[in-house]
DNA sequence: TCATCATACTGGTCTGACCACGATCAGACC
DNA sequence: GGTCTGATCGTGGTCAGACCAGTATGATGA
């Protein structure tokens, strides 16, 4: 029974996707080009269909390639959001990891304001400026609120023109929608909070101005930490206080 | 005539696809559980077991299942490696983003060592010491020189005690390799380079044992700066010089 | 009690078919 | 001649049923 073998050892789905792979590490498969269909490759290779198709899923996962109904499989750009998918499984297995994300998303946050501050342009500058004027039009509303809250956030990280910044704070944001909620509810329990919220996006958006990093890092720094410390507070019933730790 | 059910509007792979994950994201799946037979999974969603495969393969290549010959299909802890396909991957197509990875690994290590110079304790430190001992072994070999560099920042990030900045970290260790390595065939065309490494390594060592947050993240910013600045010189071909922009 | 073997699983794969729709080109119409 | 229309072909999307090769398990025999 000479089943298949001979062409080569590897079987199957390994077949198919080593086969492409090399193709696309090699590059003589670009973004752009269309690949051969799933008959002819099935056939070439010597595998089923099915086959095929599970190794074009595969690279469509990882975002390498595109499958498009009735059309073909065309091989995409290299697009950074699959990191998405693997994150939001990784990261979601315990919930008690929220605060370990949080120092993840500080991370990012802080070199993005760095960034930031080297790359930002006009555009940056109003998108930054609009975002702080809705946190204080929204001072009020708890999810509006949240929102504006967030989009000043990720106005920074845009500002920093890293694709990879961006990509990775999306991925975390997701996971911490939940917090920056739970925060505007502080709002109500502290009335401080509204100085609070409005005057540190103000103090980071005018060092971004400044194009001053270490202002802006430790200034965003500072948020965080004096955002933790109200939760702190929150969670052991403290009443109003203006100051926090650093 | 009844297609496709109208229990779910999403069709196939996308319906196996969302099932799964949303088990897993809920926590019903944890890694280390069985899933059901493929068989059985098709049937239970109403496809056909090509369909089940291609979405367990879509899972595989996330690393969230493993797929295991004649035994059953579990659910994984998450395992970082699958990032360095992607990155493969994308590297092929789009070296300059390189440099957009690294301002990701710089945020990552430095948040990292910020926490690392609370939370480390007698172990980390031991596992930094070495790392830093093994870099001054190993100062002349580009190899063995470059994956003791690649230790020691990967014993700092260890000693945040943050699974998820470790999680972010491997995942771009695999480009950093490249970098490290490249690095260290600076060493042969700097002389000056081989203090630098030295005393920028015992530097971080020496703020984080003093458990000083603010020049740990700073010494360590410095570190990238000079790194930096060494590859730009190398690459303009220009001489040694010790001094370098932070 | 223990070793052996039949059986019922599992994943891995193939075959051949059908559907719905996009693309294409020939033929009809203006 | 040029444009519009429609049939055909090719594409992905899917299915059903089958076979293989091992594993795991339980029944059977020693």
């Amino acid at each position: 029974m000479e089943l298949k073998r001979a062409t080569d050892g590897e079987k199957g789905f390994e077949k198919v996707f080593a086969f492409l792979r090399e193709r696309l590490l090699a590059g003589s498969l670009k973004p752009g080009d269309r690949l051969i269909s799933e008959r002819e490759l099935a056939t070439l290779l010597g595998v089923s269909r099915p086959i095929v198709r599970e190794a074009l899923r595969a690279l469509t996962v990882l975002g390498i390639v595109e499958i498009r109904d009735r059309i073909g499989t065309v091989v995409t750009r290299p697009d950074v959001s699959v990191l998405n998918d693997f994150f939001t499984f990784a990261l979601a297995q315990h919930a008690d990891m929220l605060d370990d994300v949080m120092q993840a998303r500080v991370a990012i946050e802080c070199q993005a304001v760095r960034l930031a501050c080297e790359r930002a342009n006009i555009a940056d500058f109003e998108r930054l400026q609009r975002a702080l004027a809705k946190i204080g039009e929204t001072i009020d509303e708890a999810d509006a609120g949240g929102m504006a809250d967030f989009d000043f956030h990720r106005a920074i990280v845009v500002a920093s023109h890293s694709e990879t910044l961006t990509v990775l704070h999306a991925s975390l944001a997701g996971l911490l929608t939940h917090s920056h909620r739970s925060r505007r509810e502080l709002v109500q329990a502290f009335p401080s909070v509204k100085t609070y919220l409005m005057d540190d996006h103000r103090r980071i958006f005018e060092a971004v101005i400044a194009r001053d990093p270490e202002r802006a890092d430790a200034t965003l720094r500072k948020h965080f930490a004096i955002g933790d410390e109200y939760r702190r507070r929150a969670v052991v019933g403290d009443i109003d206080k203006t100051s926090a730790s650093g």
